[in-house]
DNA sequence: TATATATTGTTAATTTGTTGACAAACTTTT
DNA sequence: AAAAGTTTGTCAACAAATTAACAATATATA
């Protein structure tokens, strides 16, 4: 049975990869734990702890190859394989989330945009059309979507994320303002901006 | 001097906010440590760990006041006092962040829409025009700026932070995909939706 | 090729965070 | 008004996470 990674760890790999991408951007060959700890501003033994997790990627004397272990990372984090997004609710947010996930992520494909609400139906959103929630089984059906983003209000949220996971969808990542635990079988990713927007306002509240 | 909070801590509070402010509009007058733990999936010890770093805010063989605690959690929090906030960057997320703020967040308050882009230079958002980001000094001169949402490419977001610490804003919510440290004299609270999008990613090829 | 230097992977020590336990103090019931 | 029941605040125990230390093993240099 593999060994149960803390959620602190995995929180961490997004942003190791992100770095990584960024030095062999910049045609970095090889990085040793201590030098990246100094651009992180992380202690080198939790990058070395952290890796150690998934495995040696690195050699004594030489340090990590940065290219193989961007790749590792990627690899771990899921990324390197195309995954199919919904996106549920085409509000600013849907819309938003939408275009930023098809520009800024490889590794994630927009296929479907769905609302409520009839005056969209049909409506343009670059190149997608709103289709109507009632419209998802069928597509559901003919297309293979892994994550479905929910950026809808929190009172359709929870009833939404049960039909998903009905249909068949395993993944949720959740803008709704609300928790969406207790529902079985799915991975849940929450997003909640208010949330973070609070701990902003309470660091500067504090600071005064 | 204040006694250090851990940001685990931090991380909670806007969580026990919401939770307490759904009480309050079912009309629910008290709770214990022990109910409000069930309902949060958290263990009653932590709960009152937590709300104790901040003060006895309960009474023993009564529990905590829906309303009292909802309360002094918002003061503590600094979300019972208006935050002024700008957007820089006017695109899909710009303005998806600006509309959520304003009809979602009560204790924030969007007062400018910021861009580069001359095309855009004047267009109303709902009812706010798009300014050029040339006109920012004279408008944090004219108008008490608390907040500036990043919501603008990584590229830029490093100097522009730098250009608003200098103008005199000190709180910055950061979107960009890049991490704003060693910027003196500001509060950060990053926002990385890849970062998050990737978790999401991992859990699901974990489960596989 | 031998020696000096660098750097990992891993174990141990330390620190931080979470949970359990219970006396003290309140509320409710009789 | 007394007794029984509840529930907090807090201390102590435990668990998890982070940092430090260092042997093992590589690279780089002379």
């Amino acid at each position: 049975m593999d060994k149960q990674i803390s959620q602190a760890v995995i929180r961490r790999l997004p942003r190791y990869y992100r770095y990584l991408g960024e030095l062999l951007d910049d045609g970095v060959e090889r990085i040793s734990s201590n030098d990246l700890s100094k651009r992180m501003h992380v202690t080198a033994s939790q990058i070395r702890q952290d890796l150690n997790n998934f495995g040696g990627f690195g050699q004594q004397g030489y340090g990590y190859n940065v290219a193989y272990l961007h790749d590792e990372i990627g690899n771990i984090l899921g990324v390197n394989e195309v995954h199919n997004v919904i996106v549920i609710g085409a509000g600013n947010l849907g819309q938003a989330i939408a275009g930023y996930v098809k520009f800024e992520r490889v590794g994630f494909k927009i296929i479907g945009l769905f609302d409520t609400n009839p005056e969209l139906k049909g409506k343009m959103v670059r190149d997608l059309p709103i289709q109507m929630l009632d419209e998802l089984p069928e597509f559901i059906k003919n297309n293979d979507v892994e994550i479905a983003a929910l950026t809808l209000p929190k009172a359709n949220a929870k009833s939404t994320a049960l039909k998903l996971v009905s249909l068949g969808v395993h993944a949720i990542w959740n803008f709704a303002h609300v928790d969406l635990d207790d529902i079985p079988d799915v991975v849940i990713e929450n997003v909640h901006l208010s949330d973070s927007l609070m701990q902003l306002s309470y660091n500067i509240t504090k600071q005064k």
